[in-house]
DNA sequence: AAAATTGATTTCACAATGTGAAATGATATA
DNA sequence: TATATCATTTCACATTGTGAAATCAATTTT
């Protein structure tokens, strides 16, 4: 009747790797018990298992989770946090300046947007989520891009040859560089224009524990309603998420 | 050549979850190209893996990892980090007693010992890694039992009856409870004879960030041989570990 | 607006794959 | 030594997962 696609084996996995969270150290014999399948089939699944590092076994041959779970573990923990942290603090700023927030992450050349707050207004910038970006073209990206030495910024535009998005988007490698470490030491940046027309943007980083860079946050709003004054509130934003992360702000 | 068991599902869910951890958001055609498989393929497999909650989809139709394999990581993550942290001073302890130096985990009746530092004696006391033994026989044991309300002290004493494994075991429950107590207040406890006759222990808790007590450290020694100075050895390894976890001693 | 393109999802016949019974090994227990 | 228990391997077979192709849905182009 459920029309949803279960693959029996992933179903048998995924039980046994429960069973396992809920008894260190469990015994081949326990499992299967628990999880009502055949011992060589239980241990078929977990010597698999035990070749990604999923499952490990102590000297005793008894089996308990893996590191190899934890690498993707923590990456989905960080992520589902930000957003969980984000989220009040995006829709708190979008109530004061009434325009679109968005959050998003660097992934090797471009900026994907992971969450967003949309304005209310009738005209108003909205970005898809799990869009991308170059990085040269945004406010959060230009900021990333500050956040490594120069040579990193000139090999960034060196491999992607800069591609224009409007008449606005800086295709000069050593004005993005310098555009780049001004954000840096300003500590946020916009982009006027620079990805499509009629947009503007403010975007500030956000950090964790280790100072770390982890994600961007960015307000977008039709250029002409764009106001300074939103920096300070975008950056106080950007520090409540940043502390919530564990980050320290240094002096003040 | 391996002579390994692979399941072919299951190497292909892993290489669907890694090519996940490096791109957030990414598309089926995406994830089916960088992993060679088909795109049916790789929609079922991800399909699956999506019931589970290991994967997640953004309102864009665009996959994600999952909150459900943060389940296991926290777990995984807390136990491989607590042996690092732990081996290195109980072997410092076994050096300065000795004697067999345990690590053990608490697992709903019973303590698992998951970890271990050898006595060089020719007659020693040797727990096997991932063995279990009851709450009320041993140090730690008791410890833990203290950590709870009376009521579910009593209550682990009706469900398991207490069994008797030496003469020495205690098996009047109001004793029990007494005895937990008692340790808990002093902050270690000893197991005279009462797993095996001759042998004697001392064990102590360690605590986590929140003070949550999360494992034991216990010396296993021929009960003649045991020293009481051994005690503030044992605490003062126990309070380092915890403190690597994060625990902050109340007062001193 | 219609046509074309692209990507996601479903269907389906088939064979490769995972299955479980039973045999074998390895250890612990009597 | 014999016995029991549990882990691992083998193997014939049926089930299960597979991939090609057909839909479906959403964009983009004409």
């Amino acid at each position: 009747m459920t029309n949803e696609t279960h693959i029996q084996v992933i179903d048998r996995m995924v039980s046994l790797l429960e069973s396992l969270a809920k008894h260190q150290h469990a015994s081949l014999k326990t499992l299967a018990a628990e999880t009502d399948l055949h011992s060589s089939t239980a241990f078929r699944i977990l010597a698999s298992l035990h070749h990604h590092d999923w499952v490990a076994r102590d000297s005793n041959g008894a089996y308990q989770l893996g590191s190899g779970l934890m690498r993707y573990a923590s990456q989905a923990e960080q992520q589902l946090d930000l957003r969980e942290i984000a989220l009040p603090i995006m829709t708190a700023l979008r109530d004061q300046t009434g325009e679109t927030v968005n959050l998003t992450l660097r992934e090797n050349d471009e900026v994907v947007y992971i969450e967003r707050v949309t304005s209310t207004r009738l005209m108003r910038v909205e970005q898809v989520i799990g869009s991308r970006a170059p990085l040269h073209v945004t406010a959060v990206g230009k900021l990333m891009l500050g956040e490594d030495a120069a040579a990193a910024c000139l090999s960034y535009a060196k491999r992607t040859q800069l591609p224009a998005y409007t008449t606005n988007t800086i295709t000069d490698p050593e004005k993005l560089c310098t555009s780049a470490e001004h954000a840096r030491t300003q500590a946020y940046a916009f982009d006027n224009e620079e990805a499509e027309l009629g947009v503007g943007c403010i975007g500030v980083l956000i950090r964790d524990t280790s100072g770390k860079a982890v994600a961007g946050l960015s307000i977008s709003a039709p250029r002409e309603r764009r106001k300074d004054e939103w920096v300070s509130a975008l950056q106080q934003a950007g520090a409540q998420i940043s502390e919530k992360l564990g980050y320290f702000h240094p002096a003040s």
